[in-house]
DNA sequence: TGAACTCGTAGACAGTGTCTACGCACTTCT
DNA sequence: AGAAGTGCGTAGACACTGTCTACGAGTTCA
């Protein structure tokens, strides 16, 4: 045994199943005990390193919020130099993530299932506003209005799109099964009609 | 006895319940129980009129979407032939909604717990959909952009600081514990800087 | 009067999160 | 080397949940 590809501890793994499992079965499949069944333990293991259900599923949100700033991270840094585009990708980065992987996007922002002063996850949020702020400052460095009350609202706007969609609310609404037209409207409106 | 108000019977009874419930204790204590235990019956009386513990708290947000409906055809009624005035009461009337009923607006967005095809669900948000369009379309009668791309984004926008909001995430990101400032950010850019 | 039906009661069942007592295996002293 | 301590997972209990079933009191109908 302890022949594992990564065996860092039960804490890891159990963070890892629960990683795996809600974009399989979604967030309602999140229980402390399937959880602790698929990493192989009983139910009372997980106690040892999460005290509360909520502070092992905050945990598990960290990973989402880490993978979506990583992301996020990646598409900005594939447009240096063109804050505009930079916000198309971390705009168009965001959307993905959230129609790929849905479990975890719920969970994210499920907060009643969270513990928002848990470890990082106000750390890893926090800096992706902070760089949408300054991207749409440096969008938009004549305009009179405040750089973060347009990223703020552009923030939502974002965030509005992927649940509403996620849930097929919006192309009930509006037609087709394409998501694109709503985001590229989203950052015509709050960021002026794209430049050329 | 039977000297109640209104003992339309106990089918009600539950549903008001739970409105009250939800918006004094929050989504998770609307649990079967706690709510036929609050209208002094047994656990398996409500199972009679509901038949799981989705479609009795779907009722209960359908009295959420009609508040809000009723709520949203007063502020446009107060405006009416100015289509951009009615707009915008009807995006605070929304908002002012979900950060008076925090409970139930929550509820009526967490689509997990409720059954989509439940009668009066689609029926009272889709009419509420339609006027929006219809609006949309009547201050923008010349732009280029399809009203429903519009209306969608808008509705998504709205829906994104109605919900951040709620959960505190925007004020901390923006600043300030207003979140009017965001509403006309979002209406400015979806319909254009306000006439006159 | 008697049968049928409506509508709520009460118990069982499997599942949940949390808490507690226990024990195995390993380290770490002396 | 032997003993004490400790990290870490097990296992059972508890109160709670949603669902299902059998039952019965009260009313209505024939």
């Amino acid at each position: 045994m302890a022949e594992r590809e990564q065996d860092t501890g039960l804490r890891s793994r159990l963070v890892d199943v629960g990683v795996e499992l809600v974009d399989e079965e979604g967030v309602g499949a999140l229980s402390l005990r399937e959880i602790a069944r698929r990493a192989g333990v009983s139910h009372g293991a997980p106690r040892r390193y999460f005290p509360t259900h909520l502070s092992l599923l905050s945990a598990i949100a960290r990973r989402g919020f880490e993978s979506l700033a990583a992301q996020a991270g990646e598409a900005i840094a594939a447009h240096e130099g063109d804050p505009r585009a930079q916000l198309t990708a971390l705009a168009r980065s965001w959307l993905d993530f959230a129609l790929t992987n849905r479990g975890m996007f719920e969970l994210m922002f499920r907060h009643d299932l969270l513990r928002s002063d848990h470890l990082g996850l106000r750390e890893t949020s926090l800096p992706l506003f902070a760089t949408l702020v300054d991207l749409v400052a440096g969008v938009r460095p004549d305009s009179g209005a405040e750089p973060r009350i347009v990223a703020g609202a552009l923030w939502a706007n974002l965030h509005g799109i992927a649940q509403l969609w996620g849930w097929g609310s919006l192309q009930l609404a509006v037609g087709g099964d394409d998501p694109e037209p709503l985001l590229r409207a989203a950052l015509d409106a709050h960021l002026g009609p794209e430049a050329r």
